[in-house]
DNA sequence: CTGCATTTGTACGTATGTATA
DNA sequence: ATATACATACGTACAAATGCA
């Protein structure tokens, strides 16, 4: 039986696709934490760790109190 | 043959073996149960499962979202 | 300067599903 | 069947940084 992706992962994979395809450019501000958990129907906290995820990813960049953003391209 | 005893017990000694060492001091607040998993390579169930335990032997007190900390010596 | 709202970041406590022995 | 263990997920609470009225 096929292990299904964690919401984190999943999550995450599909902002990293909208980063990729140019849907979130370089230097613009993704939607807010919570906000992704809105989107995707998702608690905070694994919103924040899909966040987590694409930080690791170096795909995105952040700061408190002032929101994530999409990182240069390399 | 002695079983082998679960980690959650084995962490939870070692913590409680800390405590009674002063290596931890009253007041002082643990590592995060996030923590405690890497410190002895077991996962965050198992960790917390662990900080459980201590909790039933009034060793600490912890509040959700801030910390585990030593109880005072009694 | 002083609150207040927004947002990231950290952390606990609980629950579920899977796997293993 | 029961206990252990891991990974995931949710919800809650609070801290810290920032910006703004």
């Amino acid at each position: 039986m096929p292990t299904r992706p964690p919401h984190y992962r999943r999550v995450a994979d599909d902002i990293e696709a909208k980063i990729r395809s140019g849907e979130y450019a370089p230097g613009q501000q993704l939607p807010s934490v919570s906000d992704i958990g809105e989107l995707y129907s998702v608690a905070r906290s694994t919103a924040y760790r899909a966040v987590k995820e694409l930080h690791a990813r170096n795909l995105i960049y952040g700061q408190q109190g002032q929101g994530v953003f999409v990182a240069e391209a390399k």
